[in-house]
RNA sequence: GGCCCCAUCGUCUAGAGGCCCAGGACACGGCCCUCUCAAGGCUGAAACACGGGUUCGAAUCCCGUUGGGGCCA
């Protein structure tokens, strides 16, 4: 083996499908692929779907869904066979009997309620339940198979995040294997798994470090190299309880249908528990140009929706009219508005809209009047506005909308500035009786844009039937 | 219960002994800009969990306490 093949960085993402993909789970994943890109290395997708009842292929699918739509492509791993724990049982079976031959592990079979009762005699005692050792010199050969552990001893995890964190041997037991069942445990088949891919950092979720003495003990006992470990810290709830359903939307998905562009989620996911700086906004080749996990925060973190939004909303400012048009279509579509054809009309459009809204949905909502005219008025602001004043100033600005030669918000600008002046009012009068009344709304991107983009035949269309809804009185 | 991890503004964090009576960002308040809404600019309030050490000097190192989280079932 050359060096440069035996210093090539092998990462991988394992998740168990079931169900959506969780944010901390896309958060780890992340990790991963940017810790592979940024070194050059290898990014590998595993399913763990030993838990066959949970595990279906929808969910599978889910999972796949998710990261592609994060941009998190993986260099190996499904379609391709191989990469489904229920794929390799061969592999854990080898390994086990590789164990049990070189005298490492042993078969045991002792009864479940001895165990438990062992289990509260220790709690009682105020001491660590071990396992007692009661079989393994017995030589049997059948029942669970246990790992066998030095009663001696620390093993010291030398985490990249948290630095060395040791155990003592007489704090571990005798973990199993395989069930007497014949199942092998989760813990044995990542240590299978982790080795026979070549994994060289295993970076997962802080819920591991406790499990990950016990995997090095066996990595020794199979007599592989280990690899580095960077524990990264849970995301929290607001109540700093470990993330969940019961806290709201959790899922990757969730906040793709919610409109959050990929490329902001990735930031915040990025940001969360990694640094650099006092730098907030990351493209992708930022992060993968920076990204380094010993930078990685050792504390747990609360996800914060309200900075996921602004994160959102800055990433969709930044973005190319062209590019988040593309983005939008979907949820124009799903708003039950048809996509325009002219699609440097929208990307236009979309610029006026893309620094009001926080995500997509909003985008798409908020810019609703350019795909249709408004159904009525927001109330309140028509009671004020169109009154008999305003009808005739409606006919004035119709008439003079028509005559108007370029229909460009510059000439547009002028021309109601010079009708204000001479009609003695505020821009904003003009502006807001216009603006409700092509708009149905009181809010909305600057007017002259807003008109010029609608074109000179459907502003007059709208105006016109504003004036109408008014009623007659001149 | 045992073991392990964690602890800076409400939140995400900068800070690797003097640059910190602690910096940035989100959120919140005020002001400015302004055709509305935003965006943006300026600005305000807001934190080193507590107690002991070590040191000339500690947010930074050590010990303990408290609090939170996780693993083991």
């Amino acid at each position: 083996m050359n060096r440069a093949s035996s210093s090539a960085i092998r990462v991988r993402f394992a998740p168990s499908p079931t169900g959506l993909l969780h944010v901390g789970g896309a958060r780890t994943a992340l990790f991963n692929w940017l810790y592979a890109r940024r070194h050059g290395g290898v990014f590998i997708l595993r399913i763990e779907d030993t838990d066959r009842s949970r595990s279906t292929d929808e969910n599978i699918g889910f999972i796949i869904d998710a990261l592609r739509w994060l941009g998190l492509d993986w260099d190996e791993g499904p379609p391709t066979s191989g990469y489904r724990q229920t794929e390799r049982f061969d592999l854990y079976r080898d390994h086990a009997a590789r164990l049990v031959r070189a005298g490492r592990a042993y078969f045991c079979d002792c009864p479940p309620e001895l165990l438990e009762q062992q289990r509260k005699a220790a709690e009682a005692s105020r001491e660590t339940f071990r396992y007692s050792g009661r079989c393994r010199d017995r030589g049997l050969t059948a029942g669970a198979l246990r790992l066998r552990i030095p009663d001696e001893g620390t093993t010291v995890v030398n985490d990249l995040i948290h630095g060395p964190v040791a155990f003592e041997h007489s704090q571990l037991d005798d973990w199993i294997l395989v069930r007497s069942d014949g199942t092998p445990t989760y813990n044995f088949c990542v240590v299978v798994d982790d080795v026979t891919m070549g994994i060289t950092h295993v970076i997962r979720g802080n819920d591991h470090l406790s499990n990950t003495p016990k995997q090095i003990l066996c990595y020794e006992a199979l007599d592989y190299p280990v690899p580095e470990f960077a524990h990264v810290s849970m995301i929290l709830g607001t109540d700093r309880s470990r993330l969940s359903k019961r806290h709201g939307a959790t899922s990757v998905q969730a906040f793709r249908d919610a409109g959050i562009p990929a490329d902001a989620m990735v930031n915040y996911l990025a940001r969360l528990g990694w640094s650099h700086g006092d730098q907030e906004i990351f493209s992708r080749a930022q992060l993968v140009e920076l990204f380094d996990v010993k930078d990685v925060a050792s504390s747990g973190a609360i996800f914060d929706q309200t900075k996921l939004l602004w994160l959102s909303q800055q990433h969709m400012k930044a973005m190319d009219g062209g590019r988040l048009a593309e983005l939008a279509e979907p949820f124009i579509a799903k708003a039950g508005l048809t996509v325009p054809r002219d699609r440097a009309w929208l990307a236009r459009v979309v610029d006026t809209l893309k620094e009001r809204t926080q995500t997509l949905v909003e985008l798409v909502e908020a810019g609703r009047f350019y795909f249709e005219r408004p159904r009525d008025y927001e109330a309140k602001a028509a009671q004020k506005l169109f009154t008999d004043d305003g009808a005739q100033r409606l006919d004035r600005l119709i008439k003079r909308l028509g005559e108007l030669g370029a229909f460009t918000p510059e000439a547009l600008e002028a021309l109601y500035r010079e009708q204000t002046a001479a009609l003695g009012l505020k821009l904003v009068d003009l502006a807001q009786l216009t603006r409700l009344a092509v708009t149905g709304k009181t809010a909305s991107p600057p007017l002259f844009e807003v008109l010029a983009l609608l074109g000179r035949d459907e502003t007059l269309a709208r105006l016109r039937a504003a004036r109408n809804s008014i009623g007659s009185s001149t």
